[in-house]
DNA sequence: TTTATTTGTGCAAACGTTTGAATAGGGCCA
DNA sequence: TGGCCCTATTCAAACGTTTGCACAAATAAA
């Protein structure tokens, strides 16, 4: 026995009977007598046979793994996202390989290809922010490859994607500052060219539009890196400004984090002096002075619920289907109301 | 051309050649005419003819790919881990594949096994909470199978592990405290069965008795699940004991803000009242307020070292070196000083 | 007894590569 | 002309499975 790796076939010469006969015997075909497969079964287990998964990946042209692009792992939410994957993939007997782009284009294909070339079955994505042009998912869509985006979905036919009601999410926030008596808030947004940001600060402008609060463009800033030190000096330069400000809706809650900072800096109080909410339900936000109130993204039910579409699909193709459906399930955010936002108490 | 998938065997047909002329050809081994590889390259690239990695791994009984065994994800610590493994294999044209075994031994080895079954070229693992037996490890090492622990390491032979200097870094955030002017400092502890646990409570001992402090065994704590409302708990009780305590080392980032919102909530200042010093430099510890002193892993170095070693492992095996020298890689931690155990200006 | 049916097993090809050994067709030298 | 060495290529086996088909033996039906 050659370093541990005993074979079909090992099995088979020690048992004088022939490999097929032992492929089947261990997977309980019909047509093999109980007697054999006992046999078999036994000598498997006594020599702990570990079936040789490229093989069989080889030779049936489906190889149980599935790939999982994402901008970076560090993240609590990809990382709950992943962990959502992980779940669903083990219990359904499928393995998960992970590729982080750091937000790079050129990693993003290249990552892509590895893959393809290891015979995932399927891919789920979260594309790099340097993503603008999406010609290398658009061939694998046309093949019909099993592919489904998630958070961050493209602008393309017959996709299939997972994202969160950010509009609504947003909105609620947004809402739910005014309803505390915020009436002068500034929306730190994220990269404009995620499809995530613009739906947030749309949420943003219809919450103020409904309270009939005049939209000031120079309260909407953009924070493309998303780093706490970016909105720290965001933050600083316009509170010191006039009218000062009574509200800030954060469209991630690092960029929260940082924009607390700097109001306590400037010796305004949270939430007297300043409301605050931010958007993704960190880990950290629970445990920060005061807590933050924040948007809900639920990561695991979206890396779930992406996989199980992925699977879904995966089975689909093997059925031969071929018309593939667009769709988009929307997942429900939840407003998670913390000390940093309630003003008015009960 | 079957569904988006060139093979060799396309291409040699095509060619009026035979696979083997094909497949060396695209790797320029000698004595291949520099017409035919022209020939065979430009049509590989036409027809973007992407080789088939399942059937190289077993055909070359090596999969480029390595297996990731952490209890979970979602964690600070283990996802920039995770981030480093992940830069250092995709550099080196490794895949990752990826198990979370949410702290229990039968996920544990029946992830180990898939991954096996895999035919992974290495493995890496910090192990569950569950993990008091090492056999399943121990049949790994004996037949010489490339593996790495990190962080939780095995008390094995012949095993190759990073850790960090758990130890040291107890020492110097107790030694912290202690120059910082406390005297009556509570320990929460770590699971007992876990090394790193033992290490930090040994640095907290040692760095007592070297300022001739007596050892209170009342003030050393286990907190077993590591939650926040856990050590929240714990440290209310203890709090409102007499004697009072003047400084809190908790053996993660989490139970201190645990221990910080007690301590908050009995009124008691940080770091006025009580020094606070916690361990692994969580993302949220420099935005929570106080923000939190802590020891940082540097867990993004201990994943890329951690691979690089596997790497070097793996390539050993190939030259059939068997024998395995035991060898531990200790990396430094770093304490870093914010504001929650800074009792003393200057 | 012959013929048909069932039951259990084996053969061989296939999946897409790699690779040691064999071979064909030169050209060169004696 | 024969022998030799190059060079460029092909052959065939191998990696460990799976699977359609053939086959032999045993049993049932006629």
């Amino acid at each position: 026995m050659k370093l541990g790796q005993v074979t079909i076939v090992d099995i088979a010469k020690e048992l004088n009977i022939s490999p097929s006969t032992v492929s089947r015997a261990l997977k309980d075909y019909p047509g093999i007598s109980d007697e054999t497969k006992e046999k078999v079964k036994a000598l498997a287990a006594k020599w702990s046979y570990r079936p040789n998964a490229v093989a069989m990946s080889l030779r049936r042209s489906k190889s149980f793994t599935i790939g999982v692009i994402i901008p970076e792992v560090v993240h609590f939410f990809f990382s709950t996202v992943i962990s959502g994957v992980e779940e669903i993939a083990f219990s359904n007997g499928y393995n998960v390989i992970l590729c982080q782009t750091n937000e790079s284009l050129a990693r993003e294909k290249s990552s892509i290809e590895t893959m393809l070339s290891n015979q995932i079955d399927g891919l789920l994505v979260s594309f790099s922010k340097e993503t603008v042009d999406f010609e290398h998912f658009k061939k694998l869509i046309d093949i019909n490859f099993p592919i489904v985006f998630f958070d961050r979905v493209p602008d393309l036919e017959n996709t299939v994607n997972v994202t969160v009601n950010d509009f609504q999410g947003a909105f609620e926030a947004v809402k739910h500052l005014i309803a505390q008596g915020c009436t002068k808030i500034v929306h730190l947004a994220g990269p404009k060219n995620l499809d995530i940001s613009k739906q947030r600060q749309k949420g943003y402008m219809e919450a103020l539009k409904q309270a009939n609060i005049p939209l000031n463009q120079d309260w909407i800033i953009e924070c493309p890196k998303g780093t706490q030190e970016e909105s720290f000096q965001i933050t600083k330069e316009i509170f010191e400004k006039s009218p000062v400000p009574d509200g800030v809706f954060a469209s991630n809650d690092i960029a929260a984090a940082g924009s607390m900072m700097a109001l306590k800096s400037l010796g305004l109080k949270i939430p007297e002096n300043v409301g605050v909410v931010g958007f993704s339900d960190w880990q950290f936000s629970a445990m920060i002075d005061p807590p933050l109130s924040t948007v809900s993204q639920h990561g695991f039910n979206i890396g779930q619920t992406a996989t199980k579409l992925l699977l879904d699909l995966i089975d689909k193709k093997k059925e031969a289907i071929t018309t593939r459906e667009h769709r988009t399930i929307v997942l429900e955010t939840e407003l998670i109301i913390r000390q940093s936002s309630q003003r008015k108490k009960f």
